[in-house]
DNA sequence: TCCGTTTTCTGACTAAAGGTCATTTAAGCG
DNA sequence: CGCTTAAATGACCTTTAGTCAGAAAACGGA
């Protein structure tokens, strides 16, 4: 933090204008790629004071992955029609959905994606602390709601069920986001939608199987 | 490749030592920050050698990295007796004998979660397309080996079931081998056994519940 | 409005690391 | 041994994250 005291508007402004820049340049280019000099040019201000906000290229990354994760819907953030359906309408709600969200706005996704995948080993553990801490698709509260609900199963440590959901949810995204890192399993936006939802089913019911009540 | 022809054994050995070092490298401070120059000087060779070799840095690394991932077992290379006992068998012989073979020998296990996480956007492309080429971990023969033994359903495709095990197997062997990625989920090596074979049963259990025949 | 003080901002500069290549050294062979 | 060809070297180049002394702007009191 730059001020102890109150940012005025006009900091948080340019701040703010950087990370967008940078959530661009890094979605585009991936994060050895993405050049702290170009981002600064683009949002208008110099080198310095990018440095001057984040400190390191990898605070601005981290920034920018922050704010793309908190950008996201948390899964019980789906409509009160979807969530009375039940844990599993809400998950399929969300895994169906992330198509259409991708395509509205890349950028965050890539963002995440390539935090997830393709930074340095102090930033990778900065993000799995910031994951666990924050745990900003709610992942938590979304497994508790299937518990309560007694939909999802009791025999196993709810922690265990949260890292489970957490993971295969962040690859069957990750796959839908990019065809490259796991070619050919949800096909490209090219292919036949059934066959997409074809893999959204199985997918969701391998999950439920795994999870719900016996 | 450097010659099109025979590799005469001494340039093999050279390579083979710079591999040896740069796995070393790599493993222990992660692609960044490794330095193609350290690396070269503790193999006895050149800076210069070493791009004549493997190109560029990313290079060096996808050869480390493949070199490590073909240094595992293979799924179905457990012992008979365990092969016998059937699909989850085996499943459950090498997720608990993971921290061992960590133990034993570091490195590898340390260079393929590197190569999973912490690494460029293009490497990690190429390190996919290894992966979906080679299969070096048998995961496609094993889950077919379950098929057969009418252990795995079958009313899933078989390529997502393949998927399944491949990304929540990798995410419990890269939690086993370092605690930051996924902080005190499996614990560390002063936790109590009895508490990482319970995580261990666990996650078979959602394993099992998930691609086992109904 | 002006002036002194503090904070912010800038961009030339530095350091460090990947990558190159002319030159040197060694290998292969008759 | 001498000639040819391939391999090896390390000084050099380029690029880029990160720094910092000075410029500019904001602030606040008179």
């Amino acid at each position: 933090m730059r001020s102890a005291r109150r940012a005025p508007e006009r900091q948080r402004a340019r701040q703010e204008r950087i990370l967008q820049v940078a959530m661009e340049h890094f979605a585009r280019s991936g994060y050895e790629e993405a050049r702290a000099e170009e981002i600064a040019a683009e949002a208008g201000v110099s080198k310095g004071a990018v440095f001057g906000y984040f400190e390191t290229k990898a605070g601005l990354f981290l920034a920018a992955y922050q704010a793309a994760a908190r950008s996201f819907p948390a899964y019980l953030d789906a409509p009160p029609g979807v969530r009375e359906d039940g844990f599993f309408a809400v998950l399929r709600y969300w895994v169906a959905r992330t198509p259409h969200l991708v395509h509205e706005d890349w950028i965050p996704y890539r963002v995440t994606l390539i935090g997830n995948y393709c930074a340095g080993l102090q930033l990778r553990r900065e993000i799995t602390q910031f994951l666990a801490r924050e745990d900003p698709y709610g992942t938590r509260a979304f497994v508790r709601f299937g518990i309560d609900r007694g939909e999802v199963r009791r025999d196993i440590d709810p922690l265990m069920i949260v890292s489970m959901v957490d993971w295969l949810t962040d690859r069957v995204q990750d796959a839908m986001v990019t065809e490259e890192l796991d070619p050919g399993l949800f096909g490209s936006r090219t292919q036949p939608p059934e066959e997409r939802d074809r893999r959204v089913s199985e997918f969701i019911e391998l999950l439920r199987s795994a999870v719900a009540t016996r």
